[in-house]
Formats: structure tokens, C-alpha cells, sequence
DNA sequence: ATAAGGATGACCT
DNA sequence: GGTCATCCTTATA
């Protein structure tokens, strides 16, 4: 059964050649090629826009769970009055002034999670948050983590910083300062050659400060993008 | 439109 | 020490 791809995303690259799963995806296939420290070690700004189409990996046991990320936001340090790191370390952000490539996990309004990836050299805070992404494997598991029967959609699996959080059972406990790089982390990126298409900027979602600052990124036209703003 | 709900940091004593 | 406003959200109506 063949499903054709929405109008709006009919231009979107596919170089993997693989139909999408319903409207408005990429689908895909996932390869082992993790992304080094390097990567990370950089400005936020710019690694927030190379993490578009990068797969976020999860493994469980013999579970694994991936999906590409389709919508990021870049924080950056202490000036920027809407990052964590704004009022200097704390216990909370300590994470940002380590090394880059570790995930720095954080509750918010008490009922979610989201998680970040430190950028930059130690001493130096900086993070991404990833804000979506397209789920590409383990989808049952994550609709079971998000507390969905079996039917529901992709897309609102992880169309969000804490939907994403919940569908790959991320928390602050098990997860902050993660080192993302590590060969055995059971939380990782890899990327498998996708570049992405029609990248859209934005000022970040959900803040009160610096709203001005065009530092969200995110793959124009995907269904996964956080229903927040997919303008 | 709004309720849910907890950790954190700022600012006091 | 204590209090209080804030918060990188989501699921409901």
C-alpha cells in the first residue's frame, strides 16, 4: 500500500529513496555513524542548524529507538538573557560549562522534561534543545511511553521538547550530563547522510526574553514540528 | 483559554 | 534559613 506524500513537503529530498510512513515525512533507515565530540564543539547558533536531519539514537537493552531531528533552538551564554546559564553556574546548568556533547536534562513546569546538548569548549556555556523529531524506529515503544494505543500517529509522538522527552523515557535522573559521544551511552546521535532541505528561522518558542533573537531552527513544511510554531 | 504541577533561582531575613 | 515568582510545556475545554 503506497500512501503519496503531502503537496507542501512534495519537495522535501529523500536521498534514502524511502516512502514515507504517512504525510508530511521523510521516513528512513538508520546508520551507525555517531557524531564525534568535534561536532559539538562549536557555537550553538551553528550546531543547532547541523543537528537538522541528524537521528537521535536510543538503546535499551535490545530496544531501539531513533528519530531525526526536525526542530532545534540554540542557547547561548551568559548574555543571552533567555539561556540557563544568564545568572552564571549553578548546580542546575553546571552541565553547560562542561564538555560539549553531553546532555543537559531539566524539568519544567513541573510536569516535563527537556534535554539540551552542550556546545562549546568546557568553561564555555552553550546548548541546543531539541525540540522535535520524526520517530523512525521503536515507534510502539514510544507510543507506549507517551500512553498511546497502537494506532496513533506519528507525528505526535515527539512533535515537542517534552513529547520528545517522554517517547525515549528521557528524565534528568538517568540522563543529565550524559555523554552523548560515548560509545556505549545509551543516548547518541549518528547521521546518515541527509542534508536538509528548506531549514527555517525563527525566534525561539515559549520564552520571555530575547524573543527577538532568530535562533530557533527547524525543517520547513514537516509534520513534526512542534505545533507551536510551525511558521 | 487555561489548569496541571515541581524544581529552581532571586531575594529577603 | 524561608518565601515567592518564574519557567526552553502539554492536553484539555
Amino acid at each position: 500500500m503506497r500512501k503519496k506524500s503531502s503537496k507542501r513537503f512534495a519537495n522535501m529530498p529523500n536521498p534514502l529513496g524511502l516512502e514515507s510512513a504517512e504525510d508530511g515525512l521523510l521516513g528512513g533507515r538508520v546508520d551507525w555513524r555517531q557524531l564525534a565530540r568535534s561536532f559539538f564543539d562549536a557555537p550553538p547558533e551553528q550546531v543547532a542548524r547541523a543537528l537538522l536531519g541528524k537521528i537521535l539514537v536510543r538503546r535499551n537493552g535490545g530496544e531501539r529507538l531513533a528519530g531525526r531531528i526536525v526542530e532545534t533552538e540554540a542557547y547561548l551564554g551568559e548574555h543571552d538573557p533567555a539561556a540557563h546559564a544568564a545568572s552564571g553556574r549553578t548546580a542546575r546548568n553546571a552541565v553547560l560549562y562542561g564538555p560539549p556533547g553531553h546532555a543537559y536534562v531539566y524539568s519544567i513546569y513541573g510536569l516535563h522534561y527537556c534535554i539540551n546538548v552542550s556546545c562549546l569548549p568546557e568553561g564555555i556555556p552553550g546548548c541546543v534543545l531539541l525540540r522535535a523529531l520524526e520517530p523512525l524506529e521503536g515507534m510502539d515503544a514510544m507510543r507506549r511511553n507517551r500512553g498511546f494505543s497502537a494506532s496513533a500517529a506519528i507525528r505526535q509522538l515527539a512533535s515537542g521538547p517534552g513529547k520528545l522527552c517522554q517517547a525515549f523515557g528521557i528524565t534528568r535522573a538517568a540522563d543529565n550530563d550524559l555523554d552523548l559521544t560515548g560509545a556505549d551511552s545509551s543516548l547518541g546521535f549518528v547521521e546518515d547522510g541527509f542534508q536538509g532541505g528548506d531549514i527555517r528561522v525563527t525566534p525561539r518558542i515559549g520564552i520571555r526574553k530575547a524573543t527577538d533573537l532568530p535562533l530557533r531552527f527547524f525543517l520547513a513544511g514537516h509534520a513534526c514540528v512542534s505545533a507551536a510554531g510551525r511558521k
